[in-house]
DNA sequence: TCTTATGAATATCGTACGCTATTCATTTTA
DNA sequence: TAAAATGAATAGCGTACGATATTCATAAGA
């Protein structure tokens, strides 16, 4: 049987024919995080290998997840004798960390400033439950003649008030012809730096 | 000169010697990773060489499953949203949207009121990401001799400076022999009402 | 006896190495 | 002529390897 010899330009297994679509490279880390970065490169694996197929052949329900983002899904099994030291060993998820009630929970961006004493400013994104009660001195978001607006709520010899938290503003007593509607309570405020 | 031989037990380096306190192992990762993934492990390195820290303070960021809250626009016209309205224009993840590299992202506690006037409270939660550049104005974290602290970080004629936002306390300046490493950048603020 | 110098012991670290998987021009076969 | 088989070429993959760093029992020196 003669050679099939001579030149094999061209030939060769392609760059980028991994399961990542792209190069790797071997970097040394620590055991607590081998397992959480193997199954985090697992799954960016998955999600890579997705993009060959076709939107024919597989699509999705509803619009596709943010497939976005990195790190160590899971957390370390204990059991490393870890050295009178601070190690790391929490991580958080801001979805669980920040939602409690995620079918009642809504974001609001805020407008104006008449909440600036409780560190509420123009622009924040506000974390809204509508599954906690509205109580007196918890901060709620009101609609008032169907505007909505963030106030604290404060109740006075049986009468609820809207309090600003910024002199400039004056606090809106809840009448009875007032049209207005307690829709939700404000958990958390998210301040862009 | 005679020999000093004979059995050695005990001799040898320890086990954990090295900057995590921790055997490694290598892996292999995509070079798009790779970068992120260097500098998640410096920060992690860093971390765990300082002793003032401890875990409730300092933490990571994780993958979670990307799960989705509605949205509301900036603007909310007036009238009563309700999750069948089109009112909600987009859902959000708070991961995605709040980390925007995950690998080089870390949660820091705040305590103490030096950062009040920046809309930083004593108890809030920073996001912190290690991978943006340190620049004039920017709010920063510096660990000043071990100890991690919230400043403005300022350039005064080449000179930097680690501003508070509060009356009460004294700028610092970073001169030569001050042990200060700017360790990260805080792009949000989450304040718990 | 106490201090210092020496070198055996052993862990770390980055990467080179051996192996496997893949690709495809060429050759062989139908 | 078209399809299948072959094997050179080349990238991926896990880990072993050589070099370096660190530790510390012992020997040498004060």
């Amino acid at each position: 049987m003669a050679p099939r010899g001579g030149l094999r330009t061209g030939a060769g297994r392609k760059p980028g024919s991994n399961d990542y679509h792209e190069s790797t490279r071997a970097i040394r880390v620590p055991l607590s995080l081998w397992g959480d970065l193997q199954q985090y490169l697992d799954s960016i694996k998955l999600l890579r290998k997705r993009q060959t197929l076709t939107k024919d052949m597989v699509f999705p329900a509803i619009a596709p997840p943010p497939l976005n983002f990195p790190l160590f899904a899971s957390r370390i099994p204990a059991g490393f004798p870890s050295p009178a030291d601070d190690y790391i060993d929490q991580r958080l998820d801001l979805n669980a960390y920040l939602v409690t009630h995620p079918a009642a929970t809504f974001f609001v961006r805020v407008s104006g400033h008449s909440m600036t004493g409780a560190a509420i400013h123009d622009g924040d994104l506000l974390i809204v439950d509508r599954a906690l009660e509205p109580q007196h001195d918890r901060i709620v978001i009101a609609a008032v003649n169907g505007e909505l607006t963030v106030k604290r709520l404060a109740i006075k010899k049986g009468i609820p008030w809207l309090m600003p938290e910024n002199p400039d503003y004056p606090p809106l007593e809840i009448s009875e012809g007032l049209d207005c509607v307690i829709w939700g309570v404000v958990t958390q405020v998210i301040h862009h730096v």
